[in-house]
RNA sequence: CGGGGUGUAGCGUAGUCCGGUUAUCGCGUCUGGUUUGGGACCAGGAGGUCGCAGGUUCGAAUCCUGCCACCCCGACCA
């Protein structure tokens, strides 16, 4: 195990920050609630940011952006979305600056420079886009719009973990309209099926697709998908959501079309996103006490190559390494070289297992003499000595068994901690072990608050493949025909 | 906003209760040399408003007062 970082045991919240911060992907800011992505975090955002946008492009979507800036009027149109958001938001009130009056060093804004209209800090966008989707259309022939916008969003959150829930986050948001209700589910059901795809081909992720509870839906949609997967410590993690916003928001955008029958009716709106969060998702599902570990898709460096030679050997090995990089780099893998000399190789393995790294070759002197080399595979920490002979096709079957592993192992671990609870008391002692309840649910608000404020436990979802079956309300003992995932969440 | 904690070199820290030479140690860093099969070794060097302001004192990292910042636990979390 690397040395002074701790187990995931230990204090798992105290293991993700430490992890965060050597493994080079993210740092906390002297900005309260903010973070910093560092250039290794950044490369794995873009791989998922490449290919979600492929995804989305395949589905039909195109992008676009949005001002960053909303006025509050905007806001207040849809009842229920101002009620959410309100509480989180960041509120521009002054364009200008100038030196304090009453003499002191600084600055204040400009009294004079006021704004008419304050301007709130997006914390989504659906109003400002709805306001210019107006715009945008008059008929059928206008729709379906299907709109993907890559940004950044604030919201003002009281305590914040990086990259789960930061003051500031980097997302994707699609902002669709269609003419019919049918065609609309259809979308918000499209993307989550896209989200859940992303997650479980990806980055190896297992997700259940579910609806969420009204108490715990989006503020102003009528339905939110979402995908959940679970922690290491047993607790979910919302992954994506898709809601369908029925036609609430060209209600209070007033964005109407003309049908074929030439009859005014209003657009009906999906949005769907997924975060920086997934980056936690990721490092919470495959992790271990020697630091991060990667999915090969997502990898920014998927092999990583250390010599081990005495200054008379290096050209042999120098030559041996050059070749197999070049031989899987035109295979499409990403490999790096490392024979800087102010390292040991006992410093590069920790580092890049830190890094999490998929595969390292080394490449000994030593062994070179009976032509073998040693591979090692991140997930499992095997090691095994091969000859260079198709040594690029042997890693390239490796990366993908890596990868297929990795979504194995974390099916395994949810399938393990996921049980069916019927009585409260069973309820209340396996809620403090984390994981997955499937209990029955009596279907109220009431009884969902209850038991959250009882346990901490929320409704997760009700999954979109619950088989039907008849029982009772772990909570009330009322009739309930399907059972829905209970957990403790981030 | 409540409850708890911490601020000492780039990072992590000892010292604070009980004031007293030149502020401790490790990591990192720089220089030179030797090294390389799981975080190398030796030698030498650089690096400090002890969070900020005020007070007590012959003397303050240490005691007192005020302030600030950050972390953890709650409240919050579409």
């Amino acid at each position: 195990m690397a040395k002074d970082f701790i187990k995931r045991e230990e204090n798992y919240s105290e293991w993700y920050n430490t992890l965060v911060e050597r493994a080079g992907l993210a740092e906390n800011s002297a900005v309260r609630g903010c973070m910093v992505i560092k250039p290794y975090g950044y490369a794995i955002w873009e791989n998922m940011q490449a290919i979600l946008d492929k995804m989305f492009k395949q589905t039909g979507h195109q992008n676009a952006y949005f001002p960053l800036f909303i006025p509050k009027s905007y806001f207040e149109k849809e009842a229920e979305h101002v009620e959410g958001f309100a509480k989180e938001c960041a509120v521009v009130t002054h364009h200008r600056l100038k030196p304090k009056r009453n003499g002191e060093v600084g600055l204040e804004p400009d009294p004079d420079a006021k704004l008419e209209e304050e301007l709130i800090v997006r914390p989504t966008s659906e109003t400002i886009i709805w306001d210019t989707y107006r715009g945008w259309i008059q008929s059928y022939r206008d729709l379906p719009i299907l709109c993907n916008q890559w940004a950044n969003v604030v919201r003002w959150e009281m305590r914040t973990r990086m990259f789960l829930r930061t003051a500031e986050f980097l997302w994707q948001e699609g902002h669709t309209a269609h003419a019919t209700k049918e065609e609309a589910i259809e979308e918000s059901k499209t993307m989550l099926d896209v989200y859940a795809d992303f997650a479980e081909n990806f980055m190896a992720i297992p997700v259940i697709k579910g609806v969420k509870s009204p108490n715990e839906r989006f503020a102003g949609a009528l339905d939110t998908y979402c995908i959940e997967a679970m922690m290491q410590d047993g607790k979910a993690l919302q992954a994506g959501t898709s809601h369908f916003l029925g036609q609430n928001f060209a209600k209070a955008f007033d964005v109407k079309f003309l049908t074929k029958e030439n009859k005014l009716e209003y657009v009906w709106a999906t949005s769907w996103g997924v975060s920086t969060r997934l980056m936690g998702a990721l490092i919470m599902t495959h992790s271990d006490d020697n630091g991060l570990v990667l999915p090969p898709l997502l990898a920014p460096l998927q092999v990583v190559i250390i010599p081990i030679a005495k200054a008379e050997q290096k050209i042999k090995v120098d030559k041996v390494a050059l070749k197999l990089k070049e031989e899987l780099e035109a295979k499409g893998i990403s490999v790096k070289y490392d024979d800087r000399e102010q390292y040991s190789m006992g410093w590069k393995y920790n580092e890049y297992e830190f890094k999490g790294v998929p595969i390292r070759i080394t490449i000994g002197a030593r062994d070179l003499e009976n032509g073998l080399i040693e591979i090692c595979r991140r997930d499992t920490l095997e090691k095994q000595q091969q000859g260079l002979e198709n040594l690029a096709a042997r890693v390239e079957t490796m990366l993908a068994d890596i990868q297929k592993n990795l979504y194995n192992k974390a099916l395994a671990f949810r399938n393990a901690r996921t049980i069916k609870v019927d009585t409260w008391e069973e309820f209340t002692q396996r809620i403090e072990e984390g994981g997955f309840l499937l209990c029955h649910w009596d279907g109220t608000a009431e009884t969902e608050e209850q038991i959250k404020k009882e346990t901490k436990a929320t409704i997760r979802c009700i999954p979109l493949d619950a088989d039907k079956e008849e029982g009772k309300c772990v909570f009330s003992g009322r009739p309930s025909h399907k059972r829905v995932i209970f957990a403790r969440a981030y």
